[in-house]
DNA sequence: GATGAATGAGTATTCATTCAT
DNA sequence: TATGAATGAATACTCATTCAT
């Protein structure tokens, strides 16, 4: 948790340094991002980041509660669409997701740093905490999905958890590399070219690859 | 590649730098492992690590290659299994699989590690080559499928790639925490348990998780 | 010297930044004595601390004078008792030394630490300051002791003088020592004990430790 | 205790790096010792420290004891003078640190900086070791003379203990003081004066300052 | 070839002091 | 004047790599 001088800064202020971080943390890693870097990218002086932080890793943590909240904001991971069909869910979602790539390319890729465990053992503590709460949205959106009829009702839900988790992870895997094909910006066919792909995907999920 | 110093060890030396590479690299990670520990575990001189190789980062990614080689090796992940169907695969691989995570946890570890992606940045290059590898592997086991009629034949191969292989790292994935809770030896019990869990996401990677 | 806004202040404000300041100089030495400690627990802001002195060292400084000045005031280290045998005086003093040492214990620390030298090259120049006084006083009472008679005179001064102090200084060791076994209170018997060693010094002092 | 490697140097390197040490640590005290002036002094590598020592402290704590082991051997601090009269052993003792300061200044400086307690809360370990030494190789004198029936048996050992240790510490300090004045070399006059001014106080020891 | 000692570049963190309010 | 946030200089220590034996 940041010291309260980190709060009493100006929302603009706290935003640049937190992105940052951020940036410094995706290219580099925990080990390697230097807090000068960080300073000088945030225009603050080296001594400073230690007066809004107690040290480096703080620094990380808040990072990644930050990105955290901004996605959960941004793409309301949290509530409301918990009447959504999973299936519909993903549509959307993804929909949000390439907007989101458009306009936040470096916290997309942050936040996929993080779920995808590549800061390790840094974050073995964290980690479980980001995963347990990814768990339970999707659990919720499975549970609506069953009452809805949408989904079987015969399969232990902690599988259908790992079944849709699976798949969809590798969906976003795709998007985003398909994403990064356009540096800058995303031409409407690769667009819908993705969304096509999403669609299929979504298909599968739903009556399964075998014959 | 490795300095022929190195290829002029006898076995049992080389694969004692190398397991002793593998474990150091697991366990802190590519920059917080130090040469000299390695060494210590290899029962060779730290200046003997550059005898060997041209620095730290060769002997990193030789340690990939070669637990790379022993999978290939061990796992028959590369040819004659060519004419198995890819879900009874599968089924024989994961069995495979519990057998090596037994024999070789470190070395497992390790190589999820590297196709989960927790070296970053490191292996960005080396990373995109296993995962060619990887996924021509999957493919012929799909085509192979589809031959057979076991898999649909109306979807892009690709995508079922794709689905494939975000339905398997997930049961992976699975697999090694359930190993992981008995240290020592997996009982009976446990073992059937996974071999069930197996089944059950297998059955959903053909029919689907949809009514 | 301070600047002129400290004098401004008002004594109880003053009293509590010299207390604070002696505590965390007594404690930590000059170096690791952190303005932000005295800061806090002057209960004033640690920008205020350079609103009333240069820099560190004057506090630092000015420190020592006040205490200095405390004990002048309060052990009457000046004047009056100037027509009392320097051995007379050491038992009274002694007596007095114990009373203050219950009641300012920190500060007859810090003074320890000044006239031990504890602060080393940091007050040379205020140390040499320090003897002097010490020494004209000391050199007061041997006139006096010689006068009177109590004291030989066929011995250089200085020597009387360095002789003295020696002795003195070992005594008041080993009175702080005592001192400090009870941490809260001294008890009655702790007291006549110490009187009793301080009886025993003086006598040796007399009449030497030679047959 | 150092490294082994340490030891395993040569006599010449050894010195030089204690000694380099003894002369930053004097100068500058614990806190302000800069371990590159060290390095630099000795002509080795900043690095090289750290393979002699684990950390500044070990350094420190080591030229602590290397400098007692060296006045140990030198001045006969330890035995065979054991059978010799306190007032004798001070008398020839003086004369030895005479020598010992012209050819030795720094480490004397040093060695009375230890004594002194100047590192003050640093070794307030080995400080107490230290007295412990120092005062158990006094009493053993003082037990010679009482034998011998040169000091007075009707009194508390320690307090004689204290008594000729306050004495013996002034004289030092004076010899100290009068050596410093000439910063090259003692001239006969001045060591002649020492001696007498040694045998005053031996004088005083014996018979007090009383008439 | 093998060894392990020597090297020195590289960096998080602290804290006295300054400064804007 | 009082405040406390901002600043940046300063330094112990690590460890990959080199080198002498």
């Amino acid at each position: 948790m940041p010291k309260r001088t980190f709060f009493r800064l100006d929302e603009d202020k706290k935003e640049r340094i937190i992105r940052a971080a951020i940036d410094e943390f995706h290219k580099n890693g925990f080990e390697n991002a230097k807090i000068g870097n960080i300073a000088d990218e945030a225009q603050i002086a080296k001594g400073s980041i230690y007066q809004y932080f107690e040290d480096k890793k703080e620094l990380f943590m808040y990072s990644i509660n930050w990105s955290l909240d901004y996605f959960m904001k941004n793409i309301d991971y949290s509530s409301p669409v918990e009447e959504m069909d999973p299936f519909d869910y993903l549509l959307s979602d993804g929909h949000k997701k390439l907007e989101l790539l458009k306009k936040e390319k470096v916290m997309v890729y942050f936040f996929k740093d993080i779920m995808t465990g590549k800061f390790g053992a840094m974050t073995k503590e964290i980690n479980d905490y980001l995963w347990k709460i990814g768990d339970e949205h999707l659990l919720k959106l499975i549970d609506v999905g069953i009452k809805k009829g949408t989904i079987r009702s015969d399969v232990d839900k902690n599988l259908l958890l790992l079944f849709y988790k699976g798949v969809t992870m590798q969906m976003d895997e795709y998007v985003f590399l398909k994403a990064e094909e356009d540096v800058f910006d995303l031409s409407d066919e690769k667009f819908t070219q993705i969304e096509n792909y999403i669609k299929n995907i979504v298909e599968l999920m739903k009556h399964g690859m075998g014959c």
